[in-house]
DNA sequence: ACAGCCCCTTGACACCGTCAACACCATCAT
DNA sequence: ATGATGGTGTTGACGGTGTCAAGGGGCTGT
């Protein structure tokens, strides 16, 4: 099989196990069955393995936001959507998640074709916005309001991941019902 | 001078400069004129450097948001009070927040008085989500309220740090306007 | 004078990311 | 068929890291 892919896939497991820090090079390579510089024929460093898995988070992301914003019902309604598979998203795929806002990890600037993805991903959510937000209203205005809406789901997403929101949160059911329960507050306005 | 706080304090300049990444206990023990092992007198390794930052972190910014609870208002100023605290303090000192949102550099576990710390501060904001809640709302539903509010500051603080919010927030000022405007429409409900 | 402790140093080890040089092997033009 | 080429992988080295182990020097209390 392409050893690229594989070293991809590598790199995901081994940061699952070990987490963020634990991403080491030389493992990668040990993992994949090669040498300690083979990957470097299809990396140039460290930095940009990480930006290939952010790119394909990203990617994914994309898609589930995409698909949420795509089902029926109002403005409303679809933007709690895409605001449940954010968060949900976080949930399911933490490695991913993580890296994705972990900046001192890859420095996106050098990898333009993944900060692309990365604004794609963003354009959902920003076109929603501009949808809720109608058509009089200024630019100011609609940031704001995407922000509002992107920095809730982000903190909920990151808190819940991190364990922050408390050890009552421990099974995937409660920290389901909680984002239910959150999201309704929120909704309710 | 206490060899303690020099290495705490050649560490949080490092990391400032550096990076996260960029924070090596070598390069630390450099920077406070002493050997390599050292440092290893006052903290039993890396982790324990990192924790201690983050124990000042959280004293900091509880003080920060008791300060702003405390004010005048009603509890809907106040509360807006402590948020707008909170995103000010992550942007004032970015070494610090953070540090204490990386859970990957530390595993709080192994220092519960830093974690006792934190949840202090948090329960600043846990006291006044309840005061708004009101006496009849059940438990799950001031846990939704707070981590609806907490959540909101939260992701704004980090996107705004990482500079996810569009880069037509470079300067200070535009993001303090930006925060703004963001807590002002929060508030409208 | 001497034992003990505190603060610090020196030295080693394994591991890391990355540069440089080389080996293999399929492809392809001659 | 041959020889050059280029993609793919190797081995080896260098300077850096975190941390363990051992020792050294100067107070302090006896």
């Amino acid at each position: 099989m392409d050893l690229r892919v594989r070293v991809l896939e590598a790199s995901e497991q081994l940061i699952a196990e070990a987490g963020l820090a634990g991403l080491s090079m030389r493992e990668v390579a040990r993992r994949a069955g090669v040498s300690h510089q083979a990957p470097y024929h299809y990396f140039a460093d460290k930095a940009a393995i990480v930006a290939a898995l952010v790119g394909r988070g990203f990617a994914v992301l994309g898609d589930r936001l995409a698909e949420a914003s795509a089902g029926r019902g109002g403005i409303r309604e679809r933007l709690e959507q895409v605001g449940r598979a954010y968060v949900l998203f976080a949930l399911d795929e933490p490695v991913y998640f993580r890296l994705m806002f972990r900046p001192e990890l890859t420095d996106l600037k050098r990898f333009p074709e993944v900060e692309a993805e990365g604004e794609r991903t963003f354009g959902v959510l920003q076109g929603l916005v501009a949808e809720l937000a109608g058509e009089g209203a200024g630019e100011e205005e609609r940031e704001a309001l995407t922000s509002l809406h992107w920095s809730l789901v982000h903190g909920l997403a990151t808190l819940l991941l991190d364990g922050n929101l408390g050890e009552g949160l421990g099974g995937r059911a409660a920290q389901e019902r909680h984002i239910e329960a959150v999201l309704r507050l929120f909704g309710r306005r």
